[in-house]
DNA sequence: TGTATTTTATTTGTCGACAAAAAATCGACG
DNA sequence: CGTCGATTTTTTGTCGACAAATAAAATACA
């Protein structure tokens, strides 16, 4: 037993409370173990953490910066919903990422970036080999975010790691359909893009991060209309 | 004297206070007020708008969400600098933005957008007539801010007011040159841009969106290789 | 005189408590 | 039996105080 004491919880370090909270509630609500609307109390997890409402609060604030949970004020706060109405503009704005971070990396990555992102595509085929979605959603992301830092525009691989969060959520709810043959052919794709990358070819890499992209979005839709009929908008 | 008690303090309602202290000081960040590198008094503050520390620190969380403050762990906070090295990815993530919020305002605008947009035209071309910089940068973001909204994509309005923002920092360091032929040639090319986007022409607001922004950068970039011989990568 | 070490001072992070605001409960009255 | 209003309960926003962490100052020592 390292790093507890008798009471079997950790002994937190003065500042770093308020992350552990942070990590902790942002995985909760993005793996849908906190699903949209759910009410977060702050008593309720200042007990839990076994410490005082203020960097419980602190936490629930940056959570609220990042739009993951809505704050009524003097009201309850709780997980925000899913906009699935405008699920449009989401799709939008991941396919423009997708290839603007993919070209950028194409312009301005280094060698050892190419290292970073064959080992997350190494762990992404590893996941589809094993069959296991959550790691297959997981990897994908790690993978793209790599690919995005490569690209070296902060603004860029924000807006970017935002959407890619986001679409944690989107992709759990429907995670199931995973165990067709589609995650093959992205293990595939994600080959290519790194071949058009480590080639430094804009153009080529702009076409296939489009192409990904659309793809991506198409099967979100299918399985959107066939398991809920609800006919999105693109 | 409303709403003021008798030390000539205003009331504050309950829950007010973080964001009077949230505004006002992200207003201060983006005027320069508080240049970069500025430290950060929580006490200070306290005292400035009588109220205890709590409200302040959640102010300055935000903004810390945002960016604008960076906080050492344990020790110092202040105004985060602005990266003059790295500045040409936030010229390419503006023009882009500039870019996709025009075609999209072409392509889902409402007959009342157009009114705003045009609305704050004027107001851009009333500063430039009066010469009054400082409105013009402000007029000038509302213009393109409202643009966006009218694309009705919040990932990509979320982002583009973030850079405008920036923008703001960077663009009242200079506002002293704007007092030549420049602005003027900006209200012409305002003009065109509202009217492909009423003619719901995507390709020429694409277009006219690019070069606008292109000439914006390239004017900014003048004023930096003229005014501090530093030579910005683009 | 310069450097290492202790002491002091300043500032942040956390806490428990209190007060305001909204919701939930209860009770009066039709 | 239902509706409106008063009261209680719950939860949030704010406060003042204290303790940990760091910086600054003072002291000891070579």
């Amino acid at each position: 037993m390292t790093d507890t004491d008798t009471n079997g919880l950790p002994e937190r370090r003065r500042g770093s409370g308020v992350k552990m909270v942070y990590d902790l509630l942002r995985d909760e609500i993005l793996d849908l173990v906190l699903p949209p609307g759910s009410p977060i109390d702050e008593a309720q997890l200042a007990e839990r953490f076994k410490m005082s409402r203020t960097p419980i609060r602190e936490a629930l604030v940056r959570l609220a910066g990042e739009g993951l949970i809505d704050t009524l004020p003097n009201r309850s706060t709780m997980v925000s919903n899913i906009d699935f109405l405008n699920m449009h503009t989401y799709f939008d704005a991941l396919v423009l990422m997708y290839r603007v971070t993919t070209r950028l990396a194409a312009e301005h990555h280094r060698a050892e970036d190419l290292q970073v992102i064959r080992a997350h595509q190494a762990a992404f085929a590893a996941a589809v080999e094993a069959q296991d979605a959550l790691a297959m959603i997981a990897t994908n992301a790690a993978f793209h975010s790599a690919i995005a830092e490569a690209g070296r525009n902060p603004y860029f691989t924000g807006l970017f790691k935002r959407l890619l969060d986001e679409g944690r959520r989107i992709l759990r709810l429907y995670y199931q359909s995973y165990d067709d043959r589609l995650p093959r052919r992205f293990v595939d794709e994600h080959e290519a893009m790194i071949a058009v990358i480590a080639a430094r070819d804009l153009g080529a890499a702009d076409r296939l991060a489009k192409a990904h992209g659309e793809q991506i979005v198409d099967q979100i839709r299918k399985l959107f209309s066939r398991d809920r009929r609800l006919d999105i908008e693109l």
